[in-house]
DNA sequence: CGCTTCTTTGACCCTTATCAATGGCTGTGG
DNA sequence: CCACAGCCATTGATAAGGGTCAAAGAAGCG
């Protein structure tokens, strides 16, 4: 855990279209309101299952995922961590972690106090807003993914993920939005046994969709690379209708 | 739509230890906060998934589903939706639903002007925690969901499923928690199809799932009445470990 | 280079979906 | 009051999607 490296008001990610863009007053509470960076290495826990953590972070690089691990060892990847993401509200919150976070690439988070979440509640209607809207869309995209792993079958499951997670890595890395138009590459820096353990397939048969996917020329992921040739067929497949809505930040 | 009927201050959910206690100061808010009342038939549609509503809820009484439907037809529960529950929050801070929710019994529930939500996270951070907090807890018990469906068997799931459903619906019923102890009788008024459709199990398998936990005298459900007498066992089988948090109201 | 981690591939089989038909309950109308 | 329609629960037979097991390539790394 570092001392703060990046203003708020430099912050890379403010400048993303992806985002909306708060006032100059909000950035200065936010400032004052960010304790400081941490760093985190490739697979370590950032959050633990149980754990009280004193501190909710926002992931300003990396990526990383969140996870809930039964005694018997089995695992389900709850979702995708990226720049952007609120982690640890719930501890922030409930007092408690129901997932753990672990990191699949450096990271580096935005940290913030615990404490702090009530002050911003009370005195920044605007963020305790965002915070809100933060939930609201997590819950939204649980919601889609509960029914892409209960109705929909290997194939399609796996187009849906894949789909869901090209678009919101293009969006980061190319704004503009001509990578996302045409299924250009992004990094995506996890194991087929993750998006296996996401969508509740065996690592095998992961293995082998996506094979066929690739022989069919509609998604290449290999070389940590992820292209969506035919992204168009893939959404059409897992019946993705419309996109993400653009999100606060912080 | 009726005027209001029921009063902040008599509210019949207030006095269940399940919720939290709000201040008098907060009582008297909720009240002018509150437009009225909404009864809502057995099958029909309280919010459209795609609409934007106005207005969001508490629900006083009742019970119903959300759910998502795909163009194919198929259909996912996303959860089960009974007194106390907040719904439409989604429509409120994005401006659309993106599921639906569906009265199963005839429901009434407490009416909320989206506009207020602005003003409520203005003039009460105690509320405004208290809406973070619930969306946290859905944001927790989604989780839970999409690891259960994920990676448990259908034992397993539907072991899940009724322990949390009893779970929830005795602590309601008898907040004392006799009725949980016992796995003593609640009234659970939904069809094995939803349960199934909550579950990604198709109704068949559901229905001989059912019938063999009840043969092996660990849950019967019958008559739309819901006994879990070997409540430890279901708990156990599904890897349940601690229980849902106590839960702050509107 | 040898070690570990991840990916790829083949063979087998089990859980669960699908199909199909019957039984039960409830409400309605002749 | 009975017949019929609709909805839901129940049960048996069959099949397939995907899990599990096993082992061999690739690829990063000290």
């Amino acid at each position: 855990m570092n001392s703060p490296t990046v203003s708020c008001f430099d912050c890379p990610l403010r400048c993303n279209p992806l985002f909306e863009v708060p006032s100059e007053d909000e950035l200065r509470y936010m400032s004052s309101f960010k304790l400081g960076e941490l760093t985190v290495e490739p697979g370590r826990t950032v959050l633990m299952e149980g754990a009280a953590s004193a501190q909710f972070y926002t992931v300003l690089e990396g990526m990383g995922l969140r996870q809930k691990t039964f005694p018997s060892g089995q695992r389900q990847v709850i979702s995708f961590v990226m720049p952007g993401d609120l982690v640890g509200l719930q501890a922030a919150v409930m007092g408690e972690m129901r997932h753990s976070v672990e990191a699949t690439t450096r990271m580096s988070l935005c940290v913030f106090d615990r404490n702090g979440l009530w002050d911003l509640l009370r005195n920044q209607p605007k963020r305790a807003y965002s915070v809100t809207w933060l939930a609201a869309v997590e819950e939204v995209f649980l919601g889609e993914t509960l029914a892409t792993i209960g109705q929909l079958d290997a194939t399609q499951r796996i187009a849906w993920a894949l789909v869901r997670l090209h678009d919101r890595l293009a969006m980061l890395d190319d704004p503009e939005g001509a990578l996302l138009a045409n299924g250009g590459p992004v990094a995506l820096p996890y194991r087929q046994q993750d998006l296996a353990d996401a969508l509740g397939l065996s690592l095998v048969h992961t293995n082998k969709t996506l094979a066929r996917l690739k022989a069919g020329g509609l998604a290449d992921w290999s070389g940590g690379q992820l292209r969506l040739p035919g992204r168009r067929q893939l959404a059409s497949l897992a019946m993705i209708d419309d996109e993400m809505p653009r999100r606060p930040l912080l």
